[in-house]
DNA sequence: TAACGCGTTGCTGAAAAAGCAACATTCGAA
DNA sequence: TTCGAATGTTGCTTTTTCAGCAACGCGTTA
């Protein structure tokens, strides 16, 4: 037992202290096996062991109490009271070791556990359609919990360990956030159908784009780390008419007027298929070499159910790559 | 653990198996210690103990199971999923054994416990009397079966363990069971206070008996043995009018005629007290060095409870000694 | 009474655990 | 960015615990 190993540091003899601080398993499985054949002899040629170490045990067992838990008759052994009180305890001991087993197992068979995912505004409904629809249809006992964020938060979230797996635009990836799959998703000019700007040939120039009323997504997002990024480095003032840190509110602006922003155009994937909006490509290689990222800890073990969503979210990663010859 | 140690006899590699039979609860305690300290080594500090022990016995516990129970950061341990449920399962263990640790303390301070009597018929009033009702009083938590019984039943029930303690008025002992208190109580004649043996002087010869009709016990008791012993050593007869195995019996044909019986004195004392019954001595060595006996099973543990009320008996056996001046 | 089975006890070797020191990483602060 | 403190880990040795073997004492049984 621990508290009475005898440590060289500090050896202070506390033996008549009344219980430990735990029971061996041993002595107890040893312990009850005697007590369940009947005799320590017999115990001992179940479990293939000497009887002297059954009754050594089992007196180690007594001495760690402190009070006689055996009856030594001629012809086996017969439990006391006390002992019948830890019999009792043992034994409820082990149903519950054994129904921890189960729910360890079950977990290991993703009929139990808890996934949480930190998902950038947008990423949503192609996560959705693409693989959570599915994977919750098969793993009914599952809890899935799905968090949209901005993408800093999404990172942030994935790195504090709220969350198991975070899809993020674009994000800042600092040590300990580790990318397990990637995809170039150019940042695009969102207009409506019938802007002037889906007159002019693709790709879009920056001088272009500027001429009419800009959206912007509110610092905190990947996308508008890019979008400075590329007014620094263009030497040009982006000036913003809305700045709002919803998707939806920028989409509903451009949607009702001439005004443009600056998206990924994977997240607007029902918007253009109903017509509502259209992606365009700008002339800037930090906008093209825009990438979404599916990044978890660094070195955070996943539970078992974490680790097969994510094996199926990089499986089928990027969602829409193959639609894309459609924009 | 024990499945995973390899005997020599039979060496089967099992190690495949999920999950062990048991789970050592050192691997555990560790386990718990560092996340609850936040980090190994602040537990190792707790412990006292080195921090490669706890990182090498969290190892083996999780290989054991066969699934990473702890994310180990930079700075610190945290729980993985399976760790959690493990955690629970561990803490609900331990207030379990918490509790039992409880159990045995009120089982040894006797707030807790069963004891079980086995008492010749007779004994019954003095015991109550004398002992029981004092004990009970004072330990109202503890459960006391009293069970009235022939001599060589109270003998038997002692021998087999049904009964912690027994006592018997003359009983044949046989190996294994011990008498830790004797007394001489002299087997008499019961007559009822009118009749004609009570003019005679004491102690009475058998002659003189046996001129009344006799009321003899059943076999079984130890007082029928001294009778039949007497019977033959005196070379006389003894013809019993009335054989029954219920004391009350004999005390009810006594007290009704002018019948004679023989029974323990000590067993008359309500009787003799309100001048029901007298009881005469008679000279007979056999009948005079007649002993009561408290008994055990020799060897046997008996419980803290057992041992106390055993204890009581034993320091105020015989119980009515004092008294025995004013038969 | 002798033989058998039971639990127990020294003794020896093997396995597990603990200690020690050094290492690789990670995290935080200058 | 760099350095330093802290964390978990690993190789190795020492200590402790456990298991096996043989013998003994004891109670039970034929």
């Amino acid at each position: 037992m621990i508290e009475n190993r005898q440590t060289r540091k500090a050896d202070v003899p506390h033996d008549n202290e009344k219980f430990p601080a735990h029971l061996n398993s041993r002595w107890l499985y040893y312990f009850a096996q005697a007590l369940d054949a009947g005799s320590i002899r017999t115990a001992s040629d179940r479990l293939d062991v000497e009887p002297s170490v059954i009754s050594r045990q089992i007196r180690q067992l007594e001495q760690a109490l402190g009070m006689t838990l055996i009856e030594r008759h001629g012809r086996g052994v017969r439990a006391t009271e006390a002992g019948e009180l830890l019999l009792d305890f043992y034994r409820e001991r082990d149903v519950a070791e054994q129904a921890l087993f189960g729910r360890l197992a079950e977990l290991d068979g993703l009929q139990r556990g808890h996934i949480s995912l930190s998902i950038s505004e947008g990423y949503s409904d192609r996560l959705m359609s693409g693989v959570m629809n599915d994977f919750c249809a098969r793993h009914p006992q599952l809890t899935i919990e799905l968090n949209l964020a901005s993408d800093n938060d999404v990172v942030r979230q994935v790195y504090e360990g709220q969350a198991h797996i975070g899809v993020a635009y674009a994000p800042r990836l600092i040590p300990g956030i580790e990318a397990v799959a990637s995809a170039r998703q150019p940042l695009c000019a969102i207009v409506h159908p019938d802007h002037p700007l889906t007159r002019l040939p693709l790709p879009l120039s920056l001088d272009d784009i500027l001429k009419w009323p800009l959206g912007l997504v509110g610092h905190g997002f990947g996308i508008r780390q890019l979008i400075d990024t590329v007014e620094v480095i263009s030497k040009r003032h982006f000036h913003a008419s809305l700045v709002s840190n919803s998707l939806a509110t920028l989409k509903q602006y451009v949607s009702s007027g001439n005004g443009v922003t600056f998206i990924g155009g994977v997240a607007l994937l029902h918007e253009m298929r109903r017509g509502q909006l259209v992606a365009l490509e700008i002339d800037h290689p930090v906008f093209a070499q825009a990438e979404a990222h599916v990044i978890v800890r660094s070195q955070r073990p996943l539970s078992p159910a974490a680790r097969q969503l994510l094996a199926e979210i990089t499986s089928l990663w990027p969602f829409g790559e193959r639609r894309r010859v459609e924009w």
